[in-house]
DNA sequence: CGTCGGTCGTAC
DNA sequence: GACGTACGACCGACGT
């Protein structure tokens, strides 16, 4: 015999309710809680991973009341209303059930409940087994030798026999019990005293609750008996209303329960819209990657045709494959073009070719294509061009009019995501996979010259034409958000500025660095050894949790306070300074601390990445990486040079120019306060900066109540703190800590703080207003940042997004005005000063390498042109400075 | 032998 | 649990 077929229930309220209150902090980027969506989808997954269902069906309650409310109007009155994060994803749930194919039923007046109960003993009638997927307890009255309970939470099955260990009762009973013991939830009264244990017992003992009632009376006198006589009625509407309907107005055919594989097409536009990139990835990947019309090209006849179509469209995709991830080594191994939609062309120019393939002359493509990228009346499009523009640049076919940079564009729209990489940006724009680079090369760090011409081409084409379908996306988009200007006039020039800036370089003394290294090598020696006579015996200097173990268990010092993760103790350099006191150790430890950061971090590893050709360091300023609109550096990151100590100076000054050349450093004066000021447009601030006074000073002045004159350091120090701490959205827990005063003596000094900055506290008032209405901060130029968790009932995620929103639009506008200052300081360099270089940005600071007799002229055309970039209702001010290496120009 | 989270420290 | 934004070195646990 046949085994039954199995129809899945799934009870949706249940589970929905449930992934709520599980995870609590996902939502969109643009605020929409999801959570609760999540927590169904991947229970809807499990289902069908682990059961691979035949008939499946999600049952949803009904919108309305349903019969239960009329038979008893306080049912479910208890309820809170429901939570507004709760109540805006049920919709988003039925979207995705529609979306995955999934049969679903729901009737006016029934609960899920019931119309699980309904279609189980129809579809039990008709021969098939059934699963109610749920966490309802409500359901165990419907178990019997054919139905199961399977709450996957949990990950339980209740049969007849999980039933009775669970309630002590079997499921014939379970209405009975539940009309016994009621439920506060649902406000169902039941029988006061009788619990799940008396009511089990009382059930033992009787037949059923009518028995029950009846035989009440004869029990022996106790407060039960009376609970029982007096709440009779109760128990027995309590009884009507646990019983779940088996009549309800729906019929099981077979047939429209019948499971289909989701369609991918359907799907994951709806899974990206919710931004579910993992489930997205899940099913993207095989649904349409590969998928286009993409050629291998070999013949130079054929690439020139395909360059008369760029040149005549005007706009064309460009992606290069090379040897490196790092531009400034890459060497080209081929290129893809693509100006249309699904069409997309390889050009393999430097692939190891087994015999018999092959490809196209290096040379001899790059001549073909060189007219093309210099052509300005042809828009370039593509995938972080910056890398592509310097490979080709020094390739010898430097690219014009880099028009539409996908990463970039994904960035503006909202800067705060993890990764614009172009797989992402697939997902969430396109709805499609793919193919991944180690799929196409076989590894991860398989030199694509090594990949196969069949691999290669639709991986390389697929990047050509993703990138340009995206930007068919991505540019109406930047439009609705009113981003387009900052797009276009601000951060695609960017794009070759920074290309320009990174092979620019900067030069490194590396002798110097090299001594350096020698002398530190020694002095930590010496610290090594003192370190080890102090501990007794030789341990892990660089290893904080075996640091701890010698300070804290061995030494027997403070335990001053345990790490973040509270997996140890901590060592950071404030206990450190603390345990200074005790013992020596600790203040031997700090020294070797920072000599080997220093040594490990700058000394040492810079020289290693000089440049074999160029002889200078080139450093890559990522444009899509930071939440506020800052750039940043990496690898190396010449961001974090230090500067504030000796040791610190003494890398700097193995930053230099050139012979004959100088290094020139200008940086905005207190850039923050001034966008601060301009922003909130408070008096004072605005006062204070305009006259050129000492901002910190006259903070000190108002907030200790002493003339300008008489503000001590110490004085003008705290207010420093304060200053700081506005800029940063300060809570009075931490400047407390950081003054080292009380809580309230803290927020006593945030509240004068405002009270006197009267023009800030409104900003700040305002921008959290607008914030929690919009869902996200802006900056001066436009640029945007989404805050989804400003109106989260999560406080410590809450209070953090309220920093963040109060932060970013100063950070941020920061941000706008030094690129804008970029692109003007460039132009200028590249009308008046064509033989100066800039070739770093520290987010207020611009450096630059100039021949010795321009310096002069040369720093008063920057300063104009950085001063000038934009009227604030506060003046910017730049501080110059030059010498013959990076310290000296301070 | 690579990956990844944790801790720490540099910059603005 | 408690001021913003980054990058990266090192350790040590974990998985292959």
């Amino acid at each position: 015999m046949a085994t039954k077929p199995t129809l899945y229930l799934l009870d949706a309220s249940s589970y929905i309710h449930r992934a709520f209150h599980a995870i609590k902090n996902l939502s969109t980027s643009g605020g929409v809680p999801t959570g609760a969506v999540y927590g169904f989808v991947q229970m809807v997954l499990k289902v069908l991973a682990d059961a691979q269902p035949e008939y499946v069906g999600v049952i949803y309650d009904a919108k309305g009341p349903t019969f239960r409310h009329q038979m008893y109007k306080p049912y479910k009155a208890n309820r809170p209303p429901l939570d507004p994060a709760l109540k805006t994803q049920f919709p988003l749930v039925r979207q995705v059930v529609t979306a995955l194919g999934l049969p679903a039923m729901e009737m006016e007046g029934y609960e899920a409940d019931d119309l699980m109960a309904t279609l189980a003993r129809q579809a039990e009638e008709q021969g098939y087994k059934v699963v109610l997927v749920s966490g309802d307890k409500d359901l165990y009255q419907l178990v019997d030798d054919n139905v199961t309970l399977w709450d996957t939470m949990k990950d339980l099955r209740y049969g007849p026999a999980e039933v009775k260990d669970k309630l002590g009762v079997g499921p014939e009973r379970v209405v009975d019990f539940q009309a016994l013991t009621g439920d506060s939830a649902d406000n169902i009264p039941g029988v006061p005293g009788v619990g799940p244990k008396k009511a089990a017992k009382l059930l033992e003992d009787h037949q059923d609750l009518e028995d029950l009632l009846t035989a009440a009376p004869d029990m022996k006198k106790s407060k039960m008996r009376e609970n029982l006589i007096a709440h009779a009625d109760d128990a027995r509407m309590s009884w009507k209303l646990a019983k779940l309907a088996t009549d309800a107005p729906v019929k099981f055919v077979p047939e429209a329960f019948r499971f289909e594989e989701p369609d991918p097409e359907v799907l994951t536009p709806v899974l990206a819209q919710l931004e579910f990139s993992s489930l997205v990835k899940q099913f993207a990947p095989e649904a349409k990657k590969g998928e286009g019309d993409y050629r291998l090209v070999t013949d130079p006849a054929e690439l020139k045709k395909i360059i008369a179509q760029a040149e005549k469209k005007g706009r064309v995709s460009i992606d290069t494959e090379t040897t490196s991830i790092d531009a400034m080594e890459a060497e080209l191994v081929g290129f893809s073009l693509c100006c249309k939609s699904a069409e997309a062309v390889y050009v393999p120019v430097g692939h190891q070719l087994p015999d018999g393939e092959k490809q196209m002359a290096r040379d001899e493509a790059l001549k073909l294509l060189k007219p093309l990228c210099a052509d300005a009346k042809v828009a370039k499009v593509g995938q972080n061009l910056k890398y592509d523009h310097i490979v080709l640049t020094r390739a010898g076919a430097p690219l014009k009019n880099i028009a539409f940079d996908t990463m970039v564009a994904s960035y503006l729209l909202n800067p705060g995501k993890t990764s614009h990489g172009l797989a992402a940006i697939a997902a969430e724009f396109l709805g499609r996979g793919v193919i991944s680079y180690e799929e196409a090369t076989g590894g991860k760090n398989q030199s694509f010259a090594f990949a196969s011409l069949d691999q290669a081409t639709p991986y390389a084409a697929e990047d050509a034409d993703v990138a340009w379908q995206a930007s068919e996306v991505l540019e109406p988009r930047l439009e609705e958000a009113g981003l387009e200007p900052l797009f276009t006039d601000l951060e695609m020039p960017l794009v070759p500025l920074l290309a320009q800036l990174e092979m620019n370089g900067v030069k490194l003394d590396v002798p110097a660095l090299n001594d350096l290294s020698k002398e530190l090598a020694e002095q930590l020696a010496r610290i090594e050894d003192t370190c080890y006579k102090l501990a007794g015996h030789k341990f892990n200097l660089n290893s904080p949790s075996q640091l701890a173990k010698v300070l804290f268990e061995e030494l027997g010092l403070t335990q001053v306070k345990k790490t973040k993760k509270k997996t140890g103790y901590s060592t950071d350099v404030t206990v450190l300074t603390i345990l200074a006191a005790e013992h020596p150790l600790p203040a031997e430890v700090l020294n070797y601390r920072t000599l080997t950061k220093i040594k490990g971090t700058y000394v040492d590893t810079l020289p290693a990445l000089v440049h074999p050709e160029t002889g200078r360091v080139h450093t890559s300023f990522n444009q899509a990486v930071t939440a506020t609109g800052r750039l940043s550096s990496s690898d190396p990151n010449l961001q974090n040079i230090p500067v504030r100590s000796d040791l610190g100076l003494r890398i700097r000054e193995c930053f230099v120019p050139e012979a004959g050349r100088l290094m020139l450093s200008a940086d905005y004066s207190q850039i923050e306060l001034r966008v601060l000021a301009h922003l909130s447009q408070d008096p004072l601030l605005l006062q204070d900066l305009s006259q050129g006074l000492d901002v910190h000073t006259q903070t000190a002045s108002r907030l200790f109540e002493v003339e300008p004159g008489e503000v001590t350091k110490a004085m003008r120090a705290r207010a420093k703190t304060v200053n700081f701490g506005v800029l940063y959205g300060m809570s009075a827990f931490r400047l407390a800590r950081e003054q080292g005063v009380s809580n309230s003596e803290a927020q006593e000094i945030i509240s004068k703080y405002l009270g006197r900055y009267a023009g800030i506290a409104a900003f700040q008032q305002a921008n959290l207003a607008g914030a929690r209405d919009k869902g996200y901060v802006t900056t001066l130029l436009g640029r945007r940042r989404f805050l989804p968790t400003i109106n989260s009932s999560d406080r410590v995620a809450r209070e953090a997004a309220e920093r963040v929103a109060l932060n970013t639009p100063i950070q941020g506008t920061a941000a706008d005005l030094i690129k804008l200052a970029m692109l003007k300081v460039q132009a200028m360099l590249d009308a008046e000063h064509p033989d100066a270089l800039m070739i770093l940005q520290v987010h207020d600071e611009l450096v630059f390498e100039v021949p010795e007799k321009q310096v002069e002229p040369f720093a008063e055309r920057v300063r104009s042109e950085m001063e000038g970039v934009y009227r604030l209702a506060v003046e910017l001010k730049v501080d110059l400075g030059w010498g013959a290496n990076w310290a000296e120009a301070h």
